[in-house]
DNA sequence: ACCTGAACACCGTTCAAGT
DNA sequence: ACCTGAACACCGTTCAAGT
C-alpha cells in the first residue's frame, strides 16, 4: 500500500524527533522505543528507518539536541561576568549546569545511559558538540595558566568539568547516601571547585 | 509438569547470580535478560521469578556483589600507608578505582546504567555498601579537619569520590574527548586530587 | 519512490496446570 | 510445594508487496 506523502522528508524527521523528544521527557529513555514513535506520529514502525539507520541513530541524535540545549544554557548566561571571580563564575556555570540537569532530567541522564554498541564510537559532529562545552570553562581557568601551559589548562577544564558532572550524577541518580547534617548538596560544587583552584593558585 | 527439585533454593538462587554474573562481563549488561538465564542454568524463565521479584531485583543483587568486590580490592590494598602521604595513598585509591572499572568493566557500567522504576530507592542494605566505599576516602581526609568538622570532612570525600568517578566515566564511555597533546588522562585525577588538598590545606 | 504491515526473533512477567 | 510453559503485551528490525 502506501505513498502517503502527507509529509516530506524533513518533515517526517522533525516529527520522529520532536515525538522522541516529548516522550524521552514524559516517560523517560526507557519509554523510547520505534513502536511507540510510530504510534505517536501515525505512520508505521518501518517509515522511521526510512530516516534513521537505526534506533541507536536516532538516540544519538537526540543526545545531540540535549548538547545544544545545554550549550545555549551555558554560554548565553552571566557566567563570564568580568565584575566576578573566575570562581564564582565556575560556581555559577556549575550552577546552571546542575539546574539544567533536573529541568532535562530525563535528556540529561539519557546522554550517560544510552551506549552505543560494544565497537561503535559517537560521529565527529557529537565529539566536536561535547568538546565546545569544555572550551567554556577552559576560558575561565585562563588567568591560572600561561600560553605554553595549554594542555594542563585543557586537562584541568576536563577534569574539573567531569568533577562537577561526578557529583551531579551521584546525587541525582541517588547514589550518594544523604549527608547527615547542615551541609547541602550544592555545597559540594562549590567546595571542590574553591579549593581545585585554590591549590591551582598556590602552586604558581 | 515439574516439581524437579534439582537444587534447592538457595543453590538456585546461586546459579542464577552466577549466571547472571557471567552474562554481564561477556555481553554486557544489555545481554541480561531473564530468558537468557533461565536457558544457560536450565530452567523455565518463570523459575526466575520464584527466586526473584523481577528483573530490577536481580539487577540490584548483581550491583550488590559488584560493590562489595569493588570494596575488597579498595580496602585490603596498600592505600593506607602511613609512609606514605595523604595525597600519594589517595591517588593510590583512585588508580585502583580505574583499575577496577577497566577490570570490571561491564559489571561497574551497570552500577552506573541500571536505573530502578520513577519512584524506587535502593534497598538499605545497597547504600550501605555505597557509604562503606565513601568511608575508606573519609578516612584518609582524616588530617585536614578537626573533630568538629566531621561534616565538612564527609562532605569532602563524597566530593573527591564522585570527581574521581565522573573523571572515570566520561573516559570510559568516551565522553571526554582525546586530550591533543602528552597529557595522559591517568593524570587528571592525580592533578585533581593535588590540587584539592592543596587548597584545603591552605585554608587552614 | 514511499510507506505499509506482516514476519522474525526477541523481551519481562504472570499464572493455570501439572507432578 | 515447586516448576513449567503457554500466554499476554510488548520489543528492534527487515522487506516483499502494494500504490
Amino acid at each position: 500500500m502506501a505513498r502517503r506523502s502527507d509529509h516530506s522528508r524533513d518533515e517526517l524527521k522533525e516529527m520522529i524527533l520532536k515525538a522522541s523528544w516529548d516522550i524521552v521527557e514524559k516517560d523517560g529513555f526507557i519509554g523510547l522505543t520505534a513502536r511507540r514513535i510510530a504510534k505517536d506520529i501515525g505512520y508505521a514502525p518501518g517509515t522511521i528507518y526510512n530516516i534513521f539507520k537505526s534506533m541507536d541513530d536516532l538516540c544519538v541524535e537526540i543526545n545531540g539536541m540535549t548538547l545544544d540545549k545545554l550549550h545555549d544554557v551555558l554560554s548565553k548566561s552571566d557566567c563570564y561576568s568580568p565584575k566576578k571571580s573566575p570562581v564564582q563564575n565556575m560556581k555559577r556555570m556549575a550552577q546552571l549546569y546542575r539546574e539544567f540537569a533536573r529541568e532535562y532530567r530525563a535528556h540529561w541522564l539519557m546522554l550517560f545511559t544510552h551506549a552505543l554498541p560494544e565497537g561503535q564510537k559517537a560521529p565527529a559532529w557529537y565529539q566536536e558538540k561535547i568538546a565546545r562545552l569544555f572550551e567554556s570553562l577552559e576560558g575561565l581557568l585562563e588567568p591560572f595558566y600561561t600560553a605554553r601551559q595549554l594542555p594542563k589548562r585543557k586537562m584541568a577544564a576536563r577534569a574539573l568539568w567531569a568533577a562537577v558532572h561526578g557529583i551531579c550524577l551521584l546525587e541525582e541518580t541517588g547514589k550518594i547516601p544523604a549527608i547527615d547534617d547542615q551541609e547541602s548538596p550544592p555545597d559540594m560544587t562549590g567546595y571542590l571547585i574553591e579549593n581545585f583552584i585554590a591549590g591551582i593558585k598556590k602552586k604558581t
